[in-house]
RNA sequence: GGGUAGGUGGCCGAGUGGCUAAAGGCGGCAGACUGUAAAUCUGUUCUCAUACGAGUACGAUGGUUCGAAUCCAUCCCUGUCCA
């Protein structure tokens, strides 16, 4: 199977921009790029897939390079429905920093930041520099600018599709780059790129999208109840990872260990079948988590998270030592509680409710179990004897969400 | 600058003086059923409160009124048309 078919086969090529990338895809030794703005200090899951892309491509022999925008992290890529609000220069800079460290870590791959250009050209030059080769008709055409049209959308953000197209000149022009690969989002961007690329040097450059990945009603995945799943374990743990992929719907699992996993097409293959047979067993949802976190954080995290979630759904933590519980969960999420309280106030300064009220109701409707025993009195009052080898205690809410208190 | 249509709870969207903490949908949370899945059904969803009640809220500020998301004034923002 060539580089373009398994791309192709995984469901990770949407646009392209000329066929004759195929063949140079195939090939090897294009230097590329991929970038991202420091909107956030970590990256999430939802830019895992692209990010991805950049490994297979390096295993096939092209030289990778990721951009963090910190500069275009100043202006703001247009997004489909509102204007972004400003993020602070300080913020920025920080979460550059934050990014620069986490990519160099996961990915190991050389990282450039578009400020370190931008910041020796002045408006006079970038008007007439790089402006003149924007019709104001074309930037309307792009899909992202007319759906924005009917809501307003401000100069700066206009400007964005500008900035990067710079930046691929930049890199075409100092780091030998070719070819960009994104997000099917940034499909007008990349063009822009390439048409500029072509205008003032008369090069030919490339790129390809990938497809936003969704769920099965077609919304953004990469979220667990609202919240982003970042890739930093600090802000979100091995164990959340493990379970959100555990769970991920039977009719997505396939697709999702062909967008994410370096398994190959038998492996896969195998694991539908099985998955066919036996969805009770989950064994594709288990390789999913297993690869991804393994990936991300090292085998040992996700044996943690395995271990952890054994225990957690079998009940089991009650004859577990306070040297394993300390173990298995995060310090991050154990919160310090006091023994000879009511069972609402617990609760709450648990996080497991956001307040007394909230507490009452879940403990009503049977949301709640302690130490695994299914807990409805309203004035309950938490003792000694209900904390775990004398230090932890164990807040169930709802099916599976877990909270730890210590004494 | 002028005309015009708008700005409602996380989102969409009804509501044109009291019965409105504000219909309905989506999303979220919880329960049942399951496989920690999907689908379905049920409850819940401004904040606080042991369900009494209190506080905040319909772009902003002021006003009319016993009473305003609803009327008036000024301002801000968005679309749209004209210049």
């Amino acid at each position: 199977m060539t580089l373009v078919e398994e791309l192709k086969w995984r469901g990770l090529i949407k646009d392209i921009s000329s066929p004759e990338l195929e063949e140079k895809l195939n090939k090897g030794g294009l230097t590329f790029y991929i970038g991202t703005d420091p909107t956030a200090d970590s990256l999430h899951v939802g830019h895992l897939s692209s990010f991805l892309i950049s490994k297979r491509l390096k295993d096939a022999g092209h030289n990778p390079i990721l951009l963090v925008g910190g500069g275009t992290g100043m202006i703001g890529d247009p997004r489909p429905t509102t204007e972004r609000a400003m993020i602070s220069k300080e913020e920025v800079a920080h979460n550059f920093e934050c990014l620069k460290a986490q990519v160099e870590k996961i990915f190991g791959f050389k990282v450039v930041n578009n400020n370190d250009w931008y910041k020796d050209i002045n408006v006079i030059d970038f008007l007439r520099d790089y402006g003149k080769y924007f019709n104001v008709n074309y930037m309307l055409d792009k899909d992202i600018i007319r759906r924005r049209l009917d809501t307003g959308i401000t100069y700066t953000e206009f400007s964005y599709m500008i900035l990067q197209a710079l930046d691929f000149k930049h890199l075409h022009e100092h780091e030998g780059v070719d070819l960009q690969c994104a997000g099917s989002d940034q499909w007008g961007n990349i063009t822009a790129g390439i048409d500029l690329i072509r205008r003032s040097t008369g090069d030919e450059v490339y790129g390809f999208t990938m497809p936003l990945v969704t769920d099965s009603q077609g919304k953004k995945f990469g979220k667990s109840e609202g919240n982003a799943l970042w890739l930093d374990k600090t802000k979100t743990s091995s164990y959340k990872l493990y379970q959100f992929f555990i769970n991920v719907e039977d009719s997505m699992v396939i697709d999702y260990l062909k967008i994410y996993t370096f398994l190959s097409k038998e492996e896969i293959e195998e694991l539908e079948k099985k998955n066919n047979e036996h969805p009770e067993l989950r064994e594709a949802h288990k390789a999913l988590a297993r690869e991804i976190i393994t990936f991300l954080h090292g085998k040992e995290e996700y044996d943690k998270a395995v271990s952890l979630a054994e225990h957690l759904f079998n009940n089991e933590f009650k004859d577990l030592s306070k040297e394993d519980i300390a173990d298995l969960f995060d310090a991050q999420d154990i919160k310090q509680v006091e023994s000879n309280t009511n069972i609402l106030d617990l609760i709450v300064t648990m996080g497991a409710a956001s307040s007394k009220r909230e507490a009452r109701e879940f403990l009503t409707s049977g949301a709640i179990s302690i130490n695994g025993e299914k807990v409805n009195s309203l004035d309950l009052e938490v003792n000694d004897d209900m904390f775990i080898d004398n230090t932890y205690i164990i807040v169930k809410r709802g099916k599976k969400n877990y909270y730890i208190g210590r004494k």
